[in-house]
Order: C-alpha cells, then structure tokens, then sequence
RNA sequence: GGAGGGGUUGCCGAGCGGUCAAAGGCAGCAGACUGUAAAUCUGCCGACGGAUGUCUUCGUAGGUUCGAAUCCUACCCCCUCCA
C-alpha cells in the first residue's frame, strides 16, 4: 500500500522511542543522530536507497528577501551533510514560486514582488550557499536551479490537464497550510491555494531533468512534499522520497532567530559576523547540546562532553558553539575575530574592533550632539524618542558611565585617547563612536 | 448577485460621540537578580532636541458635529450563509 496523501508511514528513528531501525546509511545515521530528522515519508526504502549510491536531494528557498535568516539555517547544514556523505544537492531558488506565495505557517499573503526585487533577493541568496555548500559540475557539487525556468513557461489549460487532474480538492483542502489559514478565517486566495501544485510540480521536474529523488524541507512543508511524491508517483510511476527538518524553537519555547536588532540573517551585510557571534553566545542553557549538534560540525563524542558542563561552565561551550557557527556562515577568522571582540567586551570592559561604528565629524562633536540622536545614528535604538527611553531608564552608557539626563549632548570631551568612545544599550549591545 | 458579520497602534484583542495615542495579553527594550542563560519582579513600549505641547495613527475617500476609532455616504478588502 502506498503512503496515504494525509498520514503517510512515518518511520521511528534510532535512538528515539519506538525504534525499529538503525539507519545503515551515513547520510541517516548521521542526520538522526544530530537531530536533524523530524518525518519521513518512507525511512527504511530511502535509507536503502542511500547506502546503494549517490542520491540527489533538493531543497527549495523561495526569495522572499535578500538574505536567508537562521530558520533556514537548518536545512542548509542537513544539505551540507548530505553533500559530505557523498551524495548530490540541489538548491532550488524558488524564482517562479516567490510570485505566488508560499501560505504554509502563515497567517496571510504576502505583499507580491515584483520581478525584479525577485531577481535582486535571489541573488543575495546564492551568495549565502558557496559558503556552505561546494557548487560545480563535479559528480558530487551541487547544483543551482531556478524553478522559474520551468514554471514562467507554464500554460493553464494544458497545466490543468495534465497536472490538475491529479490533484483532489479535498484532500488540498485538508492541507494544513490551507486548513489553518481557513479554520482561522483568515482569506486564502486561489493564488496562494495553488503554491502546493506549483511545490509539486517542481519536485517532479527535478526528478525528469536531474534524476532528484528526495526533498528535504521544515516541517511545515510536509504537505508540499507529500504532493510533489504522489504526482510524480501517479503520472510517472516514480518513487520519491520525503524528509521534514524539525522547527526549531528555544527550549522556552519561542521560535527561534529574533534578536533586538530583528531576524537573525545568514548575509555579512545585513548581520555582522559580531552580531552573529552573539546570537550564538546568548543560547539557552538548554538548547546548547542540541544546536551543537545542529549548527556545528563538531564530533558527536566531544559535543556530549560539552553539553554535560554545568550552570557556568556551559558558557564556555556556548562560546564554542558560537565560533564554530560563526565559522562556518563567516569563514574561521571572522569568527575569532568576533570571540576576541567579545572578549574584550564583556571580559575585559574594552572595546573591540568588530562592535559596529558610527563616523561623526570632528566639527559636530566639537559643536556637541545630543547623546540620544548618537545612540539612534549607532543603531542602539530605531527613533529618537527610543533613546530617550533608554536614557530615562537608566540603561545607557558611555564610555560606562550611566547617563542620566535624556538631554545631555557629547562632544570631543567624551573620546577616548583613541578617538572614539564607547556607547552601551543595557550590557549587551554596544558600539563605537568616531571622530573624522 | 442577495443577506449577515468584519477590517483598531509589530501580533492577538477591547473600545463603539468627548476623560482615546486608544484596556488587556503576547512580542520587544531597559532595570533588579544572575552566568552575556532561563525563570521571576519592576519600568518603558507612535513620532517630534526637554513640554499639563505639536504632529501622525483605528481599511480608503468624503461628510455630520464645537469634537469621530466611535455617527452618515461611497468605495476597497475579508469571512459566513443563500443563489
């Protein structure tokens, strides 16, 4: 019997309860020893599949912004480990879906882009893969592909036909991506209820044009995997096979990835290594053991170590962890760069060279500025009146010392023999002021 | 097409002629406590170079009124039921 379309055969994993299989593939063993694996549509057929050979598995972004943010961070390592066992990636930029809109896990359509913020978006994109994933025309680089090449072409009535007809309203209908967003009363455009076909027919084509046979995704693309399999099983007699990531939320419970500065992105740019560092840094107690083991590529035996350290201690794994991560989106140096910059900060109360900085001419300082508008132009805070809050509040420094009138203005007087001084929202957040 | 319900500050959600920059919750920021953690408690949480001040905000555009998120008109969008 073939997996059904809602509850397909969910096979249990090593290690966790009711165990019927130990993967013998690398690329399994592997991903569910490091808690990478949360569904998967046949487990023991697709772990055969990979200890016979080389598989190609693909993975879909849709290019909603310039910059991936660490939501996507998991399926980016899960692909970097399947490409180390061996087997072939695909990274699918979603150039045709991103002008639909994927409704899985949201509340309501997003505003539609337009197709050249598309292109602009998918290009920062790719940017953030050649850091984690060897691309080429090697048997083992991954490869690059764009669905628009085939979806833009697409013709309705033709679609309809040959597509639509496999697909059942009802069973779309009880999706739940599409069934949320109804039981919410939230509205579901017939744009967005079409995004599943559109997931499916992708996965299809990379399995005519490539030869893909898996799809890995969060686990809110269950239902968009699912669908893709059974098409390619009813038109093309093929068996594909489906692998969900796990959501990753902190062990409070709070989704993962929102800091003050906002998301938490994978581009340079945008998130500095620094910022990147201390996002990784600030892990909670217990979540340490498991994004070890996510977001590092450290040994299995060497993380449990780690993980057993206890109250303050831990923090010196959260330091690894955050070089290791960091290391891997940044390149090593950045990475020490910003653990020598932290140390200085929070260890030694200096200032290191990696905070983020604010030029300000020497004649402005020299005239004095107001404290709050340095702190808005050193992105401590989003508006003026923010900044005052902060000082009201007793929570921002300069140069350590607590400010304590909203009005008060800096000036030369305020530098430090370098040049600079020091501005501190609260212990965390800091940055550098200089004159020029 | 018809009938009904609805669109409120990042989100959820009260308000239904003045006391409303708009209850409450969540998220966020800061303080205390700590270990750059969590939990807890406290304060803040539209913008504006100090304001019992000004401006912008309650789907959009008009209107009534001394005064509108609250009333009226038109329009847009969503939901439910009927056709």
């Amino acid at each position: 019997m073939p997996p059904s379309f809602d509850n397909p055969r969910t096979t249990a994993l090593a290690g966790v309860p009711g165990v019927r299989t130990t993967p013998r593939s690398d690329f399994l063993a592997a991903a569910s020893e490091r808690g990478f694996i949360h569904q998967c549509t046949d487990l023991d057929a697709l772990d055969a599949r990979l200890a016979e050979g080389p598989v190609l598995a693909y993975v879909g972004y849709d290019c909603t912004a310039d910059s991936l943010h660490v939501g996507s961070l998991v399926s980016i390592m899960l692909l970097r480990l399947f490409q180390k066992c061996g087997h072939r990636p695909i990274v699918l930029l979603g150039g045709g879906t991103t002008r639909i809109g994927d409704p899985s896990g949201k509340d309501e359509a997003r505003r539609l882009l337009s197709a050249e913020e598309i292109a602009r978006n998918m290009a920062g994109i790719r940017r953030i893969f050649d850091k984690f994933i060897a691309f080429g025309d090697g048997p083992a680089d991954a490869i690059f592909a764009n669905n628009g090449d085939w979806l833009d072409k697409l013709l309705y009535i033709p679609l309809l036909r040959e597509v639509g007809r496999h697909f059942s309203v009802s069973r779309m209908l009880s999706q739940e991506s599409v069934r949320l967003r109804l039981e919410r009363e939230e509205p579901l455009s017939f744009l967005e209820f079409n995004y599943m076909i559109l997931q499916a027919y992708d996965f299809r084509e990379l399995s005519r044009r490539l030869g893909c046979e898996l799809q890995i995704g969060g686990s809110d693309q269950w239902g968009n995997i699912v669908a893709g399999i059974e098409l390619a099983r009813k038109s093309d007699g093929k068996t594909l096979y489906g692998l969900t990531t796990p959501l990753i939320t902190t062990a409070s419970g709070a989704k993962m990835g929102k800091t003050a500065e906002g998301a938490v992105w994978l581009n340079a740019e945008l998130f500095s290594p620094y910022q990147y560092w201390q996002f990784w840094r600030n892990t909670e107690d217990g979540d340490v053991g498991r994004f070890l083991r996510l977001f590092t590529e450290l040994p299995i035996a060497e993380i449990k170590k780690l993980e057993a350290l206890e109250e303050a201690e831990l923090n010196e794994a959260k330091k690894i962890l955050a070089t290791e991560a960091t290391a891997l989106c940044h390149g090593r140096q950045a990475a020490e760069a910003a653990e020598e910059t932290a140390r200085s900060v929070f260890e030694e109360g200096g200032s290191g060279e990696e905070l983020p900085q604010v030029l300000i001419p020497r004649k402005s300082l020299a005239r004095g500025v107001a404290a709050f508008e340095l702190f808005v132009r050193a992105g401590l805070a989003s508006s003026n009146g923010e900044a005052r809050r902060l000082i009201r509040g007793g929570g921002a420094r300069v140069n350590d010392r607590l400010m304590t009138s909203e009005t008060e203005s800096l000036s030369l007087a305020d530098l430090d023999e370098e040049g600079k001084m020091r501005l501190s929202a609260g212990k965390k957040r800091h940055a550098l002021v200089r004159a020029i």
